[in-house]
DNA sequence: GCCTCACATGTCAATACTGACATGTCGCTA
DNA sequence: TAGCGACATGTCAGTATTGACATGTGAGGC
């Protein structure tokens, strides 16, 4: 169960409502690390706030309610972070495919590798330029932190795809 | 669902119980691309020999059953990776961990990353180690093709995420 | 021959998650 | 001022997944 624990630590930053810590879930967030819909973080955080890892700070517009990180979330987020279980829980269908290519006919792993040595470089590309956008000097720590760092996170990850899909179809292709 | 595509692909290589499969899910699939247990494997199974994915083509002994993809299997399986799915399922919770470094006090988040690029640089040099057992010139395709890119895949990753997290904690340091 | 371990498959209750549905509010613009 | 779209939270049924439990077999060592 790591969803409270992305929770935990989107609230460690700094406050949030309910419906702004759904929101990451769609960004990159949900994209790259772990997703999550509206529905699965409503529940989450009334349960949260039962076992006292978080509480409500404060009540806007709209019945929106502000969450916080209590004393007790902040210490169970730092353990979790620090001391990581061994079974971490890894789904990736990206990733997943990518195993799999050996199991398809000679032609379509080609093409499908050079299809995806062109959309990961594709994106790359994209995120290096959001990345641009933020000052380089940006401080590394807090709100901000989270881009910057999923950005740079995202860019080494595609292009390292980016470098495997062609590698995989140049092997393959020297087979031939 | 990615489960059953995940048994499609293995079995489209070559035939397998049901045992076996499962054991996949214990290695590098389940480390990096999906990860699943004999008690979703099993029923999952069942499931698609009954829509007429996969088919029984021997009984072993200890009541083994050794499965086999079907053409609709192998259909169905090259529909799926030439076609992904726009939303692709991704939950990674050592991602989730790097993405949420921000949320800790500095010198946690400075330690966490030091203990990251150390480990996955000794997971590289692990794996690493173990592609050198395969020669160089191995085919890509079949059962064998699933180690040689699994492993290549493997170590990229590692590095990839080694660097990511030397950039970080140097950025880190820097604002120091 | 016995013992142990890996082989081999399964059920079932509890938990987690998704997708469809439901409900209402605030802010902006035409 | 009416209407629209984003804001904001939720339930619930159906599905997927996990962890505990259950059962039995074949091979190899002693």
């Amino acid at each position: 169960m790591s969803l409270p624990h992305a929770l935990l630590g989107l609230l460690a930053v700094g406050p949030n409502t309910g419906y702004e810590l759904a929101k990451y879930f769609e960004g990159d967030l949900g994209r790259y690390a772990w997703q999550a819909g509206h529905t699965s973080v409503y529940p989450e955080l009334n349960r949260m706030a039962g076992s006292g890892l978080i509480e409500v700070t404060a009540l806007g517009p709209r019945g929106a309610k502000t969450y916080s990180v209590t004393d007790a979330g902040r210490t169970e987020l730092r353990r979790w972070m620090m001391a990581p279980p061994a079974d971490a829980k890894v789904r990736n269908e990206h990733v997943l495919r990518m195993f799999l290519i050996s199991a398809l006919p000679r032609e379509d792993a080609l093409s499908l590798l050079d299809r995806m040595a062109e959309s990961t470089d594709e994106s790359a590309a994209e995120l290096r330029k959001v990345r641009a956008e933020h000052p380089d000097g940006a401080p590394m720590h807090g709100a901000e932190g989270f881009g910057q760092l999923a950005a740079e996170f995202g860019v080494r990850q595609y292009e390292a795809v980016r470098d495997w899909a062609r590698w995989a179809a140049d092997r393959l292709r020297a087979e031939g």
